[in-house]
DNA sequence: GTCAATCTGTGATAGAATGCACAAACGATT
DNA sequence: AATCGTTTGTGCATTCTATCACAGATTGAC
């Protein structure tokens, strides 16, 4: 076991996760590595040899306890604790997330946002003042955040980045649609909505 | 060439065409598979690769015209035309959605938007007014609506898709957490932030 | 025209991920 | 206690993916 575990895999443990914290929610003491795969369209021996990377978590013949489990995957992906997270740019997009009630029920508190524009610098976006652009580097320091989520436009996205990471970042979240440049401790990982559209129509010709 | 292309040499189809429409935007007329590999982080030959699924497109000793490889991957692609959008749920997530500028210069143009809180249904957001969930499926019809993007609650998710489907979309942009069922017709990409910060946990451990 | 430098497209190869299938273990039932 | 149905964890085979490396083509310099 642990001996480094395929990036792929480590991918797969948060949907591991969500159904496992959806099966205890509804009161489901016991599951299967059929019934997981079953609700989240994997095979059955995908999740018991991903789940074998870090040990041995079921009972032959019964299967995996529900609490039990979601409390080892929580341990192991390190969402066991809280997380201190920014929001960089407050325009539509940056003010969604600020507001998104989803973040802060699976350990995500966002803590501070930031904005460049004079006339949105002040105002209040979900309970959080919008902070200077130029007050970053110090903020996010003294705060001691540890996620950025980048919400700004393509042009100024690397910029923010590198001040982002002066600032003590090491995972950004980028919605910004160009591919950022990090020192290799920063993990990233990229959304945009567009790129998973595309890759549909693809496939809706005729 | 064509003959069942791999979904995850079309996955990553929208990025080359991105970072095409960036080197286009700014006036360079030619490049080459390496420098689209550096500015993306993929190897030359993986692209040059997958790009040989759908014919040749570059000259040798040269490399690949921009506007030519960018025509001819949104032709591939079928981002060569429209496409009509419907945006299901006006939460924060669904006005965000609806009011987000990145969607319509790319192509994607959200015509309708459906809720069933009688104090939203009615009210305006980015210059549609919100309709009804009851009407969803004729709406869809009638306005011919192809993609859909759903941002209900993980609760409302299933019963909102089985309607969408039933209304002609052959495509769901997916922002509930959960994974939907759906007709082996209808394609699904699934957008869950959180899911997306957990995989960077992971690695935060010191 | 010749030569050096560059780049594509691709066959071959190495590597990674997935699925199969079974031994061992467990609980329930008789 | 014996048996049956179930489920895990894993060695093995298969399939899928990514990389290597080179022939052939092109450009530009001299």
């Amino acid at each position: 076991m642990s001996d480094s575990v395929p990036d792929i895999v480590i991918g797969r443990l948060p949907l591991y996760l969500r159904a496992l914290a959806r099966l205890e929610q509804d009161g489901v003491p016991i599951t299967s590595s059929h019934e997981l795969g079953a609700q989240l369209g994997i095979s059955s021996a995908q999740i018991r040899k991903d789940l074998s990377h870090f040990g041995e978590f079921g009972k032959q013949g019964t299967g995996y306890q529900v609490p039990y489990l979601r409390e080892q995957l929580a341990r192991i992906l390190c969402v066991d604790r809280d997380w201190t997270v920014a929001v960089i740019g407050a325009g539509h997009l940056g003010r969604a997330l600020a507001g998104y009630k989803g973040f802060g029920p699976r350990g995500f508190h966002v803590d501070v946002i930031f904005d460049n524009d004079p006339d949105i610098i002040g105002t209040q976006i979900g309970g959080l003042v919008v902070k200077p652009g130029e007050s970053m580097v110090e903020e996010l320091r003294a705060r001691r955040i540890e996620i950025a989520m980048i919400a700004v436009p393509a042009a100024a996205a690397q910029s923010v980045t590198d001040r982002v990471v002066a600032g003590g970042v090491r995972a950004i979240l980028n919605y910004a649609p160009i591919r950022l440049v990090v020192p290799d401790y920063v993990h990233v990982q990229d959304i945009d909505p567009v790129i998973h559209l595309q890759h549909m129509t693809y496939y809706l010709r005729t």
